[in-house]
DNA sequence: GATAGTTTCATACAACTGTTTGAATTGCAA
DNA sequence: TTGCAATTCAAACAGTTGTATGAAACTATC
């Protein structure tokens, strides 16, 4: 296998520039060009532009994950099997939140590439995102055994609620400052992470009649 | 202006390959061959091709956004100036789920072709959702008048999230169905907005102590 | 029915894309 | 050093893309 040295090199290029400048307009040329290798270097490493993208992809939310059921984890087993909603809920959305969020000048690479891959969505990765349900699974599982009261229709909701604080907010967190006139300070990441498990916490926790009552009275 | 026949023709098309197969798959001749006109027709009455995606994604949201002012004015009216919180956010989220969700096999064009904006988006819808920032900033205000105890921050962060539960379970739909089994309804579009903004509901209302101490006690 | 303005058409353009090729070079083992 | 495989390279490939052109067809007005 030798050096690795050009592999790495279009990894540490491509990654910093989809970063920069998004999936759409980032060509291998550039790529190659920045990485200072030939052009046909991309396909003899990694067969394709695609499992380019999808490389650095998986890279990073392996990461991610790893992270998500390391604080999973180490929960329930302080917890005897069983953790609290609050901490679950904070180990599905806290790695991937600290892992894009934070001040802007310090961002790594990682993090703005991770930005673009919310925000774009080309087909490589979405291919990935699809076999992520294995993983969330096991969170729905957890969230199960703490409240075991409440329906699974109830868990699934309160889980896809709390992805969409998380990501939502990571997506359009530019226009959530310009809205609010950055009055919303999205650079204080550990007050983000808790304002969002505190509403999904909410959302699984409200009494269940109250809850029916609060929904039905919507309508 | 003559017919308007090839100009409409187009509209059609692009709307429903581009609903169907997505933007980054369909290109100008794919279009013009479904419509029955000549390639240079689409440079010639729109512009650009990015021109005819704008407009189509302008003439649904400005049908949405309308809807939502509608149901403010109509509440605030009734509520002389002032309108519960719950019905605000019922106007915010209602019209873009009820304009994306329901039976699958009886959705429009227009629904496809927005869960499609709602997933790609492609640099020309990008910059219009941009310029939505005036249009959100009335809710925010019919917001702040509702909750006038509630600091701004807060208002901001409500509104953020009430968006992030809409558009992703519009996003995420089929992904939310896969990993519940079928469990959660994604087709009972009134019990999903409901569900929203119930949830939306409590984050804004919850006392304001209990929810910083949940937040802190999250950290 | 001639004329002016609009719309349509076939066709070409020019540029860019990811990928492949086959020869040159390199690095390592025998 | 020789031989062999892995790697790099310049170049070309094959296809697609959105856009532009200029002539033809149409439409409505006088």
């Amino acid at each position: 296998m030798a050096s690795d040295h050009t592999r790495s090199a279009i990894l540490t290029a491509a990654e910093r520039l989809y970063a920069d400048r998004g999936f759409s307009d980032v060509t291998l040329r550039d790529i190659v060009a920045e990485a200072g290798v030939n052009l046909a270097a991309v396909n003899y490493h990694f067969g394709s532009k695609d499992e380019l993208i999808a490389e650095l992809f998986v890279t990073r939310s392996i990461a991610t994950n790893r992270e998500r059921l390391r604080e999973l984890k180490a929960a329930e087993e302080q917890g005897g099997g069983r953790a609290p909603i609050e901490v679950i809920l904070h180990a599905l959305v806290g790695p991937t939140l600290r892992g894009c969020l934070g001040p802007e000048n310090q961002r790594s690479t990682a993090a703005r590439f991770m930005i673009r891959a919310s925000i774009e969505s080309v087909p490589p990765i979405r291919r990935i995102k699809n076999r992520e349900i294995d993983h969330l699974r096991k969170f729905a599982g957890a969230m199960r055994r703490a409240l075991p009261e409440r329906s699974d229709v109830d868990i699934y909701w309160g889980l896809n609620f709390a992805l969409a604080m998380a990501h939502h907010t990571i997506r359009e967190s530019e226009r959530l400052t310009k809205l609010s006139e950055g009055k919303c300070d999205l650079d204080d990441v550990e007050d983000v992470i808790s304002r969002v498990v505190s509403v999904a916490t909410m959302a699984l926790t409200a009494g269940k009649a109250e809850a029916k009552a609060a929904r039905v009275a919507a309508r």
